[in-house]
DNA sequence: GTTGGGACTGTAATCGGTTACACCGCCGAT
DNA sequence: ATCGGCGGTGTAACCGATTACAGTCCCAAC
């Protein structure tokens, strides 16, 4: 900048008005002052600029993990957003552990006016310690107190789907479920319970048989429910990867879906409109949780007085197909 | 920082020392500052450390796009190639014209030590007037002269389904093309009339219908091919979405493929897999281009004297499943 | 008892911009 | 004729770090 200022024949401060239209500045130099900039290949350094005015113009996103059609959608619906109000995305994602999480973090600082942060076991004091006071953040998936978060209601979609199932005549229902330790698979199994309470359904824990949210693990319970002796008539899987592998192992069992047994998976991801037949599932608007994420991050970045940050959550929706066997 | 500094009785330079573990501090002075940081919940401003020591320890991936699996499995490939380097993503896409490229491309200056963009039609002149002379600058999809590229064989790619297809016996290949304007769909056309010549099959101009990569286009597509006077036994998406948009119309119109048709597709996206019958494809080594590209970016921000760009172009596969007929 | 050198620490310049403030003409209003 | 105000421009402080350079202090070696 002081080069094009210099062979301009004018001061930087004045370079810097003609650049960003602020304070007034005679035509004839503003002309000058833009050509000999575009002759000397001039582009302004953000970081420089970030320094100064205290703003980046971008939100960082935290995601653990970038596999599979959940985080895609969520960058989506993130990227989406902070496009719409002209900010820009800084992705980083985590894989092992807190440390990973803490330098993360801490590189961001700085580099963001505010932060998405999904991690499913993020503590409230880990982001405290690392991150300076006054930054905004929002939690995605997960919440904790004194953060802004954006969740889905698991227990309903849940408690939904097994009181679907049990609308089509199901007393005793499977539940493939995910981790113990991941909350939204808490959340399901909750549902799950609730819903065949509610209805008076096969409360038998021999149904209730666990996986961890992959393919290979709703393979395997499948097959450890073929086993079971008396075998349910629908399984509801807690994500759709599992209820996908499910449907493998069922198929290669020489059973029908819908026929021989309902199956129903949770997350309605894309590939669940594709396969034969097409899943019933539970829709997460995962697009959704992004952008308001990202809108509730911009707005504490525009007014950082604001008021206590308050946790959204989003509800889920039925979304019935084949393989439930209701039609569709 | 100077907080942290008069706190702990101090000058800054000290804790910046300490921080970076840069120049010998005395252990109990040092002892003293990671506290006082510590009760302060200082963390140090990335910009500013940016814009001492110009390097942000980032790279800027700009997409064109973040729908579909093709897009996703570039953020990944990126992002995997940028963590291994402990790096990180500045992730931007930019939907429409030049305007949103050029300001795109402006706002990440500083910001990077390096871009990876993929713009079809992006032109070398547009770069170089926005962006820094020395700013590593890796192009995706897309070779310009003096510019590095990473690119994909897409014409050895159609050519070889097509021959895989003339040894199954088909003679007549109809071919769902891309948009004529699109360079990738350009050379898939070119990969498929060249195995038709050389294969001595029916070069036939009907045979060539066009699409646009939309579902939607593969349906009303294979609508037309239905409709030919003379059809042909074996049919060739230039992308995955549109053979899937294909299969659909096919089956609605009762046909059984491959008994009846044989089909297959480009790109090998997750999906192509889950769908009845698990379709046949080229596969691109979305996730290998993306971390060949940053690899490329990260070489050259380490020695920017480095020699001439290389443009890469790398293979694809074969994925030979259920949708050509060939077993599987 | 000097002297040299290392360990430790502070001062201040610097990175590349933005912007408060001061300054200078020149105009019209009083 | 004087003065206030405004358009146009320059000076310099500042954002929050890093780092070259310049001390201090202390101790071992000569």
């Amino acid at each position: 900048m002081r080069d094009v200022a210099r062979q301009a024949g004018v001061s930087v401060a004045t370079v810097s008005r003609v650049l960003n239209d602020s304070g007034p500045v005679g035509a004839t130099t503003r002309a000058r002052i833009l050509k000999t900039a575009g002759a000397l290949r001039y582009v302004p350094n953000g970081t420089a600029r970030s320094l100064t005015t205290s703003t980046t113009d971008t939100v960082g996103v935290l995601l653990p993990n970038l596999y599979g059609d959940f985080y895609s959608e969520v960058i989506r619906g993130v990227e989406g957003a902070v496009r719409a109000q002209r900010y820009h995305t800084l992705l980083s994602s985590v894989h092992d552990g807190l440390d990973e999480l803490v330098a993360a973090l801490r590189t961001l600082v700085g580099r963001v006016d505010g932060l998405v942060v999904m991690s499913p076991d993020i503590e409230a004091n880990v982001l405290e310690a690392n991150l300076p006071a006054g930054l905004p953040v929002v939690l995605l998936g997960a919440a904790a107190p004194g953060h802004a978060s954006v969740v889905i209601d698991n227990e309903a979609g849940a408690a939904a789907m097994v009181g679907h199932l049990a609308d089509l005549g199901h007393r005793r229902i499977a539940l493939i479920s995910g981790g113990a330790d991941n909350t939204d698979a808490q959340a399901r199994l909750a549902g799950y319970r609730r819903a065949v309470a509610d209805g008076g359904l096969d409360a038998d824990d021999a149904l209730v048989v666990s996986g961890n949210f992959t393919e290979a693990a709703g393979h395997a319970a499948a097959l450890s429910i073929l086993r079971l002796g008396e075998r349910p008539t629908a399984v509801f899987a807690a994500n759709d990867s599992m209820a996908i592998g499910a449907l493998r192992a069922f198929r290669e069992a020489g059973l029908d879906v819908p026929t021989d047994l309902a199956l129903a998976g949770f997350d309605d991801i894309p590939v669940a409109r594709y396969v034969t037949p097409a899943l019933t599932s539970v829709h997460v608007p995962i697009h959704e949780m992004g952008a308001r994420a990202v809108e509730a991050v911009l707005a504490a970045v525009a007014d950082p007085e604001a008021g206590a940050p308050t946790p959204v959550t989003l509800p889920t929706r039925l979304v019935v197909r084949e393989s439930c066997g209701a039609g569709g």
